[in-house]
DNA sequence: ATGAAAGCGCTAACAT
DNA sequence: ATGTTAGCGCTTTCAT
């Protein structure tokens, strides 16, 4: 690939105008600019970013290191919109899949630091907090927070998001929600049920014993019980069954779907669905499609990364984020 | 950050010899080489790879476009064998995002100029035939490849891939299969369709009018139809009834197990269905478990950066690699 | 508006 | 086994 002094000489002009051509410096003459971008572009002359990385002491990298986070579907929209709002700002994003405290975080580190990455965020699967050694990149954490909260932190706000969602169900006249929980060892968790509670709270309704925790961790493998806790709530009564299921997460709720199928129940008549995520493309592929409340990835990592570039030695703070109600028909008012 | 130089002063060395004891260069007095290593472990010196790329004219960068390869949560496998094989052999893989033929397209492409990136992976979602234009930097094509054959490809094998699978479901004694296929625009759609028949015929059972495409493509928009084609197959008498549906990829499954409900038919029991792709964690949360013919997307992904690492300009090959049958309860023995 | 010189941190090439 | 020198391609600094 060819060199600036390569087109200077072509130009009949110094090193210094065609870099400065290069670097849109508008202190150039019109016609010796045009001459240079005409040759530029005739040898598709591209800028060595070593070179311009060595002397000006900017790499213009932002390090991502994500958690399990491109396993998991849903929130590859975190690395989209990181990866946009990089673009957007000149920036190159690195992108390292890592198993957390792994190995791999110690390579994703070094290389980081290698390429003298300027900030680096670091990405979870789930919502929680972490601890994470100590780093000399200014490091900003996405869908996580540091509990001594020295980071500044992006994350969604599970309780508003529940709250909201729990609101529109009340909305739509339903009295006999029940809430099966993730595990309660994630944050998301306890935050959703306590937005849940008390939004129920305003409607009269008492969550207590409406909250269910639907998933069973043994030895590491996680497996749904909902078809446990569903055969026996169904049994009830008429008027305490449950009209509306509030799942945790849209694949609960399509193993959901699939219990209430075996208890000859269907969804959207007989009984409502909702749940957290939007998760492309289960919820819009349920039958009947899954009413659901979206998390902002998206607009999480895009908000991260922003904050990765205007102020990675800023002030610790935490930014939660809203999520967006998608309706779909398995939240049709209820028929009792 | 500190520099070789810094490291040189401290222990009384001229540069050049740390830059041995950093690049592993065996021709180091041991004593000397102890001596260095412990003032680089405590000062946490990384070396600068911007310099190193300069001086060296190597940059160790591997590009990675991903044409949408990152939104749909299968093929991430593809990123994630190329990110492991990259690291195992020292290479920094650079991963774009981008939408075919746009301006993302173009960006990245100079980023990896700009980086002087050693080879280019290019990934699609889906099996096809791409055609790129020109570009200096040497490429491999991911789950795709060029009808004129100038460049090296890694594809799975969708022609055996649905061989295996049709023997497997003969094998179990299945006699009456329909092949809701994808759409015909789709490379694999036809391999898989060609496979099918050939071990069909083997077992004296002609495919023809039992192939159906189940997509359908309009305004970009792409939806299932399998609703209607089942509908009308199920409604035939019993002795020439499909007895099992093989589906182009899990999600189309999914939905045809939501089809089968409605028409009352419960898969495993009355109907046995299979497919391509074991999708996560999709296939295994379908009731009963999908089984599936799992796509070899990890082992591609490493196979192509193995080939852009060892032969980035080697004579243009395609590489087509055999999946794996993934054994779950909706291919139970037929009742009939 | 343009240019000359220096040097970022490293390694290749060539001593010693 | 170790050192010296030069220079990769660019931008910063300082002149003109």
């Amino acid at each position: 690939m060819a060199s600036q002094r390569e087109i200077a000489e072509r130009a009949g002009t110094s090193l210094k105008t065609v870099s400065r051509v290069i670097n849109r410096d508008p202190l150039v003459n019109t016609r010796t600019r045009e001459r240079i971008e005409a040759i530029i572009a005739q040898i598709g002359y591209e800028p060595n970013q070593a070179a311009r990385m060595m002397r000006s002491q900017r790499s213009d990298v932002i390090g991502f290191l994500a958690e399990g986070v491109a396993t998991t579907s849903s929130s590859i929209d975190l690395i989209r919109g990181a990866q946009d709002a990089a673009w957007e700002r000149g920036k190159q994003m690195m992108l390292f899949n890592i198993e957390q405290g792994a190995s791999s975080h110690r390579l994703a580190d070094s290389q980081l630091t290698a390429f003298r990455a300027e900030a680096v965020i670091y990405a979870t699967r789930y919502h929680q907090a972490v601890k994470l050694p100590q780093s000399s990149v200014p490091r900003i954490l996405l869908n996580c927070f540091d509990a001594e909260g020295r980071h500044t932190a992006v994350i969604p706000d599970d309780y508003g998001l529940a709250r909201s969602l729990a609101d529109v169900v009340f909305a739509r006249g339903y009295r006999r929600p029940v809430f099966l929980n993730l595990s309660e060892t994630i944050v998301a968790a306890g935050l959703r049920a306590s937005g849940i509670s008390d939004a129920a709270r305003e409607h009269g309704i008492d969550m207590t014993r409406r909250i269910h925790t639907a998933v069973e961790e043994r030895e590491g493998h996680v497996t749904f019980v909902a078809d446990r806790v569903l055969s026996r709530l169904m049994q009830e009564p008429e008027d305490t069954r449950p009209d509306v299921i509030i799942c945790g997460q849209d694949i609960l709720a399509m193993d959901v779907y699939f219990d209430l199928s075996e208890l000859g129940l269907k969804v959207g008549r007989d009984i409502a669905v909702v749940s957290f995520d939007n998760l492309d493309p289960i919820a819009s592929l349920l039958k009947p499609g899954l009413s659901t409340m979206e998390l902002p990835y998206y607009e999480m990592g895009r908000a991260a990364m922003m904050m990765a570039i205007d102020s990675p030695e800023g002030p610790a703070e935490t930014l939660r984020l809203p999520g967006r109600f998608i309706d779909r028909a398995s939240l049709n008012a209820p028929s009792t």
